[in-house]
DNA sequence: ATAAACTTTCAATATATTTTGAAAGTTTAA
DNA sequence: TTAAACTTTCAAAATATATTGAAAGTTTAT
């Protein structure tokens, strides 16, 4: 396979499964541009190589540095922005399950803490399902996220060393 | 809280995580009350409850059994079909897991595949880049698909245990 | 202060996804 | 076989999300 078609075919798969994972697909390929680009990109390069507006490359860029995943490059003589992708895919991963932790899960542990609280007979059937699936899904819910925490203060070996020991 | 209001929130709740991970806002609802339905639920009761209309719980529902995250009931003597959802967490979240990764995770790993074997120059920065960061990427969602596999294996109670003394 | 070289904003537009509901299809009982 | 009681389908409508591009804003050099 030849550069430019496989290049394209990664752009195309990485934001279809952006999609999928209820991340923006351009947001997606803006990412998988620069992850692959061997320098920074100008804003004006992104738009080319994405055919997209100026205005999309600006939210898209700026989203991305949202979730500390690009950095903005100035260079010494020039006007013009430059944006670089974090490379380290272990550190990618991190970042984006910090910020997903962040934005998605915490809020809604909240709300499951809340939710034990319901008041009511617990000789009533509905009050009775409803606190058991509550109880046992806030539960869960917290391990998950104990579970994050602990991978954010991993490092990527050992981590993956662990879970494969887990097993066998 | 009374129940009615917490019933609501749940639903409002669990339908906006959902759609923050690319799943629909109204399967998720309609699982999450099957989930705290102390009996199995009729079409008529889901959209009742949902303020949905019946061919939209029917394509739901349909989808949720895709999922094997919920069943048709039968009762016996009654033409209506019923539905029930499976209520433990840890199955559920096993459930869901496999298919992701079968839909999702699988037929990427085949393309990022393919996409190592890019013909052309190494000393190409372009394609020197683009071949370490394919490869990594690779390498990295095999190791989170294997993950998966070693997390489908186990129980709960030994999974959680397990990652949580990987720290401390 | 001005103009050139940029970036940002946002209302309008386009696209994608979800929902409806009536018609068609199916199953069961008599 | 017929009709009643259901489920399924799918084209059209509604809604939600993403994109454009021109105008406004900002920064820098002179």
């Amino acid at each position: 396979m030849k550069y430019e078609e496989a290049k394209n075919q990664f752009l195309q798969t990485w934001g279809k499964l952006a999609t999928e994972w209820g991340i923006s697909r351009t947001m997606a390929q803006v990412h998988a541009l620069l992850l692959i680009a061997p320098e920074p990109l100008s804003a004006e390069e992104i738009m080319e190589e994405l055919n997209i507006s100026r205005g999309n490359v600006n939210m898209n860029v700026r989203e991305l540095m949202d979730w500390d995943l690009v950095n903005k490059i100035l260079v010494q003589g020039e006007r013009k922005e430059y944006f670089e992708a974090e490379k380290d895919i272990w550190e990618i991963a991190k970042r984006v399950a910090k910020e997903r932790k962040r934005r998605e899960i915490e809020p809604v542990l909240k709300v499951l803490d809340q939710l034990t609280k319901v008041e009511g007979d617990r000789k009533d059937k509905k009050i009775k399902e409803f606190t058991d699936r509550i109880g046992e899904l806030n539960n869960f819910v917290n391990k998950m996220d104990k579970s994050v925490d602990t991978m954010l203060k991993a490092d990527e070996n050992w981590f993956f060393g662990s879970i494969i020991k887990m097993i066998r």
